[in-house]
DNA sequence: AATGAATGAGTTTTCATTCAT
DNA sequence: TATGAATGAAAACTCATTCAT
């Protein structure tokens, strides 16, 4: 994801990244613009030289990290590596980010159903579900997951169960720190690779 | 949960299934109190004669249903089944509730799973949960699951991958229908308890 | 025109009369809609009760004040007079409307044009305008006019002549009281009606 | 008036001219400086490097081109013709800058004419109506217009009409066109100066 | 129980104007 | 001259909640 934390960019850059960390604290309904504009440091009337308004800048804050999100999906699907292996770096692209700007992904598992409401979901996230996608339907091909299941309902449950796991961690819910998502990912990928392998196909019956 | 179709039952019942739907339809932030009394045909000043404000109706809409789901859970949980067959008929009961009320549903997983606001709702959800990990931890001293994957983090896997599911339907972007559920229990059983067996254990190493 | 001046009206009417009040002494686009609901005493949010807009609000004190001025038009219409004394009747009405209620005539004079960049001019307004058309048309009809002038066109210049009156004494550029009101009256019926006389046709030529 | 064509003038005219057109279109107060800008080209800073204000604009426009409408009313004045030919002077020179310069016909009549902000404004206007006055009262002292009406009051008559037949083309009620201005011009002398003339003065007994 | 008029705190947004470059 | 980023006062409007009836 793009570098969020210098600072020194310009005036957009920074009324983006207040907005992130004010929504993250209070939730997109509950911030106001003007706290947004106290963050970054300006006056509320810059906010609107820079975006239509409130809404547009959450759909921004949006659209800019799925396409960094979509990416790197990319260049995992590109990558010379088995489907399990491409799988466990999406988890890994994922789950990391937690990390890397906790505030980031706050907000987009908080506000994830609200930024759909009106969208239908961002374009860039359904490509990278789309990518997902393909990447199991490869595997499928290539003989490495079973192919008796539903591509696109797989990606689902494999997107849903690091969704669920950045809720938990944004809830509280689910113990954190660096060696837990570890754990994260080896669950994940575990479970769900395990449960595609095509050896299961005969256990099926 | 809840039967709410007969139009025998009182005010009370009335509003409830206004908000429902209007929450459904709108979310909770944009929904306006006239809106829901419209919706139930009756003065808005009445709503407040059975609840507190707004905010008590979501707690309300959220604190009876989600009892409903706890109790189809534990039912399950109390059952004389395989661990396998307990995960099958929990997932059968939260796809299949999508079919029966898709307002409810929608404001279940677009508004309370994910908004933290009230911390109570967070606990009660935390019981689900805590269901969903006993049964895969029962399956794991049983023999029937592996035993070197964390459960709690299990259960995740199995509840995202469910709720993702649904919010595909709620957002329109997974096929819907009587057969597509089934393809949908199918395909989270088949993948979460496929990954799960005992069997997979040795193929980690 | 509708007596605007008990206050033991409902607050509709109340709201009404201040609106009138205080767009009469700051003009449309300077008053603020605090402004209206403090002189009528009433929270401002109240004002959105009963009107839509603080645009509604000046469209409705034209409106009804064009619908009662309307109503008079067509009495004078059905009255059994010359077409003179029609037209002097007209005059009549509009010209006492300032003494009657100067407020008003002053939001009616500054606003005019104002009303009529979104609605082309109220269908009120419209009617009224054809009302004193067909008394000129009639007059020709029946040999009291001439009828080589196009009575639309001289409609537009009798009421011309109305207007720009009423606006001088709004502007406080006109001498203003009652012996000049009458003045007014006098010459306005004099000149126009004068040069719409049918002894005036031939001295064109 | 001043020719606002030739497109060589200095970027002063453009923004004099830009504000004219956005005037004309949307009213002074709806019209936004930005607007101003954007149609004359520039930047909205540069507008304050000629113009103190948004309001200075307007009186700009007004002061230049009510000095045009005044030397006409002047010029006509000291022509050697009669009372009616004069009038029928000034008619011409009002309704045909109509087809000249409709924006800035609309301009003066929706802004300028109503609206009481500035003082001075009211001051020019006077200087135009005195000579109208003047016309008038001259035409009575010389026998040509009957003497028993008040010359002021009757200047009141006569620009009333023209006003009232730009507003009705302004906002597009009266029908349009060479023709059309030419009937309009001999409807407004024929009612107005048939009224006034002195052999009305004995029919009014 | 039921209504809907009344309240007013709270928020987004607009836009004329300034000023560093 | 010319630009357009930056400011912030100002205002319309919303809507949850109260309460007299």
């Amino acid at each position: 994801m793009t570098d969020r934390s210098t600072g020194q960019e310009d005036k957009r850059r920074l009324i983006l990244d207040a907005a992130v960390h004010v929504f993250a604290q209070k939730g997109y309904h509950t911030s106001r613009v003007g706290d947004i504009a106290e963050e970054a440091g300006v006056a509320h009337g810059l906010l609107y030289h820079y975006f239509r308004s409130k809404e547009e800048l959450l759909e921004t804050i949006f659209r800019e990290t799925w396409r960094d999100v979509l990416d790197a999906v990319r260049s995992v699907e590109e990558s010379d590596e088995s489907a399990r292996d491409r799988l466990a770096g999406i988890a890994k692209i994922l789950l990391r980010a937690w990390r890397r700007d906790p505030d980031l992904v706050r907000v987009l598992v908080r506000e994830v159903t609200r930024s759909s409401h009106l969208q239908q979901r961002i374009d860039e996230i359904e490509a990278a579900f789309a990518g997902i996608e393909r990447i199991i339907a490869r595997g499928q091909e290539e003989g490495e997951f079973r192919s008796d299941l539903d591509p696109r309902m797989a990606s689902y449950v494999f997107y849903g169960a690091l969704e669920e796991i950045l809720t938990g961690w944004v809830l509280g819910q689910l113990e954190d720190g660096v060696e837990a998502i570890a754990r994260a990912e080896e669950t994940v990928v575990e479970v769900i690779c395990g449960g595609l392998a095509a050896d299961r196909e005969t256990a099926k019956v």
